[in-house]
DNA sequence: TAAATATAGTTAGTATACAAATTATATTTA
DNA sequence: TAAATATAATTTGTATACTAACTATATTTA
């Protein structure tokens, strides 16, 4: 079997598959996924840059734009100013907000809990050093694709 | 650290690396990784119906409605209709998609021989091995919430 | 120091995932 | 056998990821 299904597919089923189970345990709370995980991020450090935030939760400028509005308006959190450049907020996690991961935090771990059910430690072990080897691959080539691109930019001056 | 953090969201990372990093290789032929598993799965087993081809590629009807829209607008595919049932369409990759998928077969084994790079096969399999017994976990969970869901239907009944 | 260049966050557009609703068609029920 | 129920594919709507463009602001360059 060809690695781009064994691995590639099977990584994205896997990816999304948590999303959807995760997704349906939040429903109750209004909440998504990708919500949780930003206001995971800021209860750990908060009053933070959203470009700080963006790298933090390894989320695009736009989409996080988006994802702080929904969760800004259900008073999660809120936009301050930064005094120390006006062209950035720092985004603080309210009371609420703080509340919210606090109830969800042992939910979300139950149901992890769930999901490795039966799987042996150091398999997961072996699993998450994997992952952290792939992704580290992944980034390499990230970065030589953008060399790629520059170089190619450069020469069309 | 919580398994939401090591587990999930380095989970979802690694997906979202692994599809922009394809999707960036796959730009010049004007592809994105989502159609080009529709393609490999057509590719393998043609002439199916869209519910078929929605489980062999694990997406909801209603995205590969759109996503068959865009590759057959490439002429990459057609939709005949099913003498069998009239509710549905056999999918048909046409001989241009044959040719797509059989130039680019080889291209993303290379891009996945990258990705794995320096990580012994022992070690990929054990990673395969836990994405199954995650899937599957997952799999197990989806179920049981699909009938709380239903019976929570029946009692309001 | 003014001009050139870069940057933070937002907007707009495309693609995808998921849920709900819809219509034509198939299957089951009574 | 007619009515009730289920289903295939599509449409609509929300959320997210990614790209490109934009505006106000910051930084660098000459």
């Amino acid at each position: 079997m060809s690695m781009d299904k064994s691995i590639g597919s099977a990584s994205v089923r896997l990816s999304k598959k948590m999303t959807r189970i995760v997704n349906l345990y939040l429903r109750s709370y209004h909440l998504t996924t990708e919500q949780w995980v930003v206001l995971r991020a800021l209860h750990e450090i908060d009053g933070i840059t959203q470009k700080e935030l963006s790298h933090r939760t390894d989320k695009d400028q736009a989409t996080l734009t988006k994802i702080l509005d929904l969760v800004e308006k259900r008073k999660a959190v809120i936009r301050v100013a930064n005094p120390a450049d006006r062209r950035s907020f720092l985004i603080k996690i309210t009371e609420q907000g703080r509340a919210l991961v606090e109830e969800l935090t042992p939910y979300i771990e139950e149901i992890f809990i769930r999901m490795v059910a039966g799987i042996k430690p150091e398999k997961l072990e072996a699993y998450q050093e994997v992952l952290g080897l792939l992704e580290s691959n992944i980034e390499q080539l990230l970065e030589q694709t953008d060399l790629e691109r520059r170089n190619k930019s450069e020469r069309n001056i």
